[in-house]
DNA sequence: ATTAGCACTGTGAAAAAATGAGTGCTAGGA
DNA sequence: TCCTAGCACTCATTTTTTCACAGTGCTAAT
């Protein structure tokens, strides 16, 4: 347990810390604290001795460790509300009847990422709301048409096919049937019910039903539902952190080969809640922050991320993601 | 006008630069050019003298000048044919007849951008050939639904539209005044047609013509027909030359922002050719060399172009993309 | 015309010195 | 018992010095 003036202690040096980004010493705590600066470094040498802090040489001033990034962040941090011009901001696009629900969220991460400086990414999946509201078929040439899916959210998705001799009429009664069968099944189901309903009975329909079959099937298998937006990439190159022209690239062909799978090990859970996994407690680079929240809307739930690095302005990047949070989701 | 071995130093040392970086010494090329170092330093003089190499400093090896690289891509560039290897895997992505267009070329830039560590782009608009194959229309709720446009190349674009209060009867009338009066029209002209053709008439059809009329002119208005893909933009890190983070974000931001509007005067107009840009003769960076190729296919024109540093493997870039050309157009 | 020879130049790396911010520890005072 | 002034010490950083060397330009001889 710390002391009040351990806090205290803690807590100046990761704010100082975090505006420059450069190891604080007792002199700059000891004007605020009221105390001479040895006493401050004696709080410092106990604060060290707890884990919380560290030296980047033996005379040197302080820094946070990531367990002090995590206490801040845990018991001290106040979330300020944001700033006039922050809201400002973000509400002239919520206001904004024009937009689209996407095209709002791409304008929110476009803000953050500007203001802060960090990346900014939204994970969405279409939600197992979304049902199957219609396809349609438009031929193209002799062998190959386009297959459009629409469902009741509005996700619409095409693909392109190569069938080479299969008779349209035929293509005409498969687009028929699936429409009569399946059209209001969630999306993710619908390769089941392809499988257990359609493929069973299309043989009595339709001539070249195993081409057919199989053509659909691939359709619908490949439905992305995936919906995927990351903003201000470059903001990794303006933090001095991250210097390192291997550490950056290794930094960005995760985040955009893995697909951010696992961004991080989801220990938190799917709660309602603003997750901050500070360094090594995510799976990106062991000198980054995610912070991250989860939303749930009708057509999508997914999850908007903030990646910047483990000197992050936390309670900035929260109160931004609580606001957000909460506009998308209404 | 240059004298033989004049030629052969200026090119031993446009090789050798772009090969290791390094300024280039006397001594280097004396031993293949069979003569002293002294006289090597003479012929370096007169290049220098005309303007086609540089010095560091007084004492150091030379280095091209832009004016050497113009002449040396100008005048004493073999190209070699592609390496086998490199031939190999471009074939494997053309020969797979599973792959669309699109991501034929999509494969392309991605080889490119990792055999040499550029950065490739493809820029492509829909061409004249894309004519209206058919427009549909899927009701999501009472006051929104998606419109789909087809084109007969297989571009599909679709818009999610409100129109609050609209009988739907108004909306079907619509979509086939439109599926039969301009279908076939190029994608370029539909709006003109839709001014002239459809505007006058559509009043003595649909009740709330205007809100109607609007909706559609808009979704037409904003068919983008614009296809952008750019490959690589990390590999801008690799190149000593953009060491400087300033100067690459810089890069960066023009690549994703001005959506490459004018990377180059096109004063070489649209010939059939493979365009080199070095330095100052593009609209990028003055250290950025910008090789380009125009292509036309059914489908779509548009370019591929490679962006690296002045010191970029010209040979190797343009025999690759006058491979990639070849094979795009058929 | 070519080249060997030589003095000279600027770079870059390494070594040495100077600076200074910050520490830990101690001993005396509230 | 807690606080603080004082002091010696440490190490990163910056500046200065030194040194080797790669490369040049020029000249005089071939």
């Amino acid at each position: 347990m710390l002391t009040d003036r351990q806090k205290e202690v803690l807590k100046i040096i990761v704010l100082e810390y975090i505006k420059l980004a450069k190891p604080v010493g007792s002199n700059l705590i000891c004007d605020t604290l009221k105390c001479s600066s040895a006493t401050v470094r004696s709080e410092m040498a106990a604060l060290e001795e707890l884990g919380l802090l560290e030296k980047t040489h033996t005379s040197s001033g302080r820094v946070p460790s990531e367990k002090g990034y995590r206490y801040y962040v845990d018991n001290l941090m106040e979330l300020k509300k944001m700033s006039a011009e922050d809201m400002l901001k973000l509400q002239i696009i919520f206001r904004n009847n024009q937009l689209q629900f996407n095209d709002c969220v791409a304008e929110s991460l476009r803000l953050i990422s500007e203001m802060t400086n960090y990346t900014s990414i939204k994970l969405g999946t279409a939600s197992h709301n979304n049902t199957l509201k219609e396809i349609s078929v438009v031929p193209l040439n002799n062998d190959s048409l386009i297959v459009i899916v629409v469902t009741n959210m509005g996700y619409v998705e095409h693909k392109n096919i190569t069938l080479p001799n299969v008779d349209i009429e035929d293509v005409k009664k498969t687009v028929n049937l699936i429409n009569n069968m399946i059209v209001g099944t969630p999306i993710d189901e619908i390769s089941q019910k392809l499988e257990y309903e359609i493929k069973p009975i299309i043989g009595n329909y339709v001539e070249e039903h195993e081409k057919l079959y199989n053509a659909f099937y691939n359709v619908f298998s490949n439905f992305t539902s995936k919906n995927i937006d990351i903003v201000g990439k470059k903001n990794i190159l303006k933090h001095k952190e991250f210097d390192n022209i291997e550490k950056v690239s290794r930094i960005l062909d995760k985040l955009e080969d893995e697909n951010m799978v696992n961004l991080v090990d989801d220990i938190k859970g799917n709660n309602n809640d603003i997750n901050i996994y500070i360094g090594k407690e995510n799976n990106l680079d062991e000198d980054v922050t995610i912070i991250e929240t989860d939303y749930k809307t009708p057509q999508e739930d997914g999850k908007i991320v903030v990646v910047g690095p483990k000197r992050m302005e936390y309670d900035r990047v929260v109160s931004l993601l609580e606001f957000i949070k909460e506009n998308i989701e209404k």
